[in-house]
DNA sequence: GGTGAAGACTTCAAAGCTAAAGTTAGAAGT
DNA sequence: ACTTCTAACTTTAGCTTTGAAGTCTTCACC
């Protein structure tokens, strides 16, 4: 029913060198190189770099950003009345508080969120999803959905559950090894091959 | 031979919902979800974000920064003189040319590539790696190779070649799916679940 | 019930990015 | 040769984020 998803997908950056002229190059370059290993995580990287320019250009049609299309989710996630502290956010959106801050003042000024001052612990701050936020959330949604289940669909049933059980073992692999800071690092780069 | 790389690896922040957790308050948000699909592509997500955390974690032990590994990694791909104009380096980064200019300053006084102008056509600029450029990809390569195999070591060489054949038709699938600007979107972001 | 410490933001300065305007060298037409 | 165009950076202004330094509650202890 969606062959070609909207104006969803992403070109590769024109002079990208293609996978396997660059895991070629590598090679050349340093000769230690496991090719299998490098194609699995080249193709992840740009998989992933791919699938994000993609979102954003999907969220952007609803006059949101990715970042605050983040901030959306994260409250969707919480649940129920949709609130959460700003520290709260920060620490699961992987932010500095002070960015936290200032996200807010955009959002709160575009109605997207509300602010306001916990009555019981007037340190606190609530930062609340409104209507009109749920509601892009919800477009959002729908449309990633449709996005993500286009990008599956050459895939058997099967295939998406050995892949999906696949990454859970290697997201597992990552977390586990040498545990230490923990979220918030900087320099997180979007592109990475 | 390293079951703990070295500084490697990554936490989830602190407040971050467990995967499961995650696909299950969404599905009660929004009804229409393929938890198969948010599975594969909620993983994918999380697991580039860590691995980014982990590589970020390992550069800056080098001294530079992944932005800066970035461009190492472009101009050794390149080949041979290891050299490439802003413009042709901005294309691939999938930067605008004024962040390349900036990046290049930084990178040329740290010593990490030369900046100058071409004798036969003096519009153009030449940014070639140096010879401590080349040897800090060396060491950040040598340090990311070990930590990708590391990370795939419980993956059967069958597992690994499959998974790497299933990313690469998803990323063909991304880059079919009607394509249109290509590269430099704004807002990528490295977040993404 | 006064003082000190801790917690939860917010403010400020500086880094790095984008978009748009500005420069400068080479190419093309007349 | 003179003007105009184009290409390839660089500069400028404005935004978003970080890290460090406030500010303002609340809690604990004396």
């Amino acid at each position: 029913m969606s062959d070609t998803p909207d104006g969803a997908g992403a070109l590769p950056p024109p002079g990208e060198p293609s996978l396997d002229e660059q895991i070629a190059a590598y090679q050349r370059e340093f000769q230690d190189l496991d090719p299998q290993v490098e194609k699995v995580v080249s193709a992840l990287g740009r998989l992933n770099r791919r699938m994000n320019v993609a979102y954003g250009r999907q969220v952007s049609e609803l006059g949101i950003s990715n970042t605050e299309w983040e901030v959306l989710k994260t409250l969707v996630l919480a649940g129920a009345p949709y609130r959460l502290g700003p520290g709260e956010l920060a620490k699961r959106l992987g932010l500095t508080p002070a960015a936290m801050t200032h996200r807010i003042d955009r959002m709160a000024s575009e109605g997207l969120v509300t602010r306001d001052r916990d009555e019981n612990n007037r340190v606190r701050v609530i930062v609340e999803l409104t209507d009109e936020g749920r509601a892009k959330w919800l477009e959002a949604m729908r449309m990633a959905s449709a996005f993500e289940e286009d990008l599956l669909q050459d895939l058997s049933s099967d295939e998406r559950g050995v892949l999906g059980d696949v990454l859970i073992r290697l997201l597992r692999r990552v977390e586990d090894a040498q545990p230490d800071a923990g979220g918030r690092l900087k320099d997180l780069d979007p592109d990475e091959d």
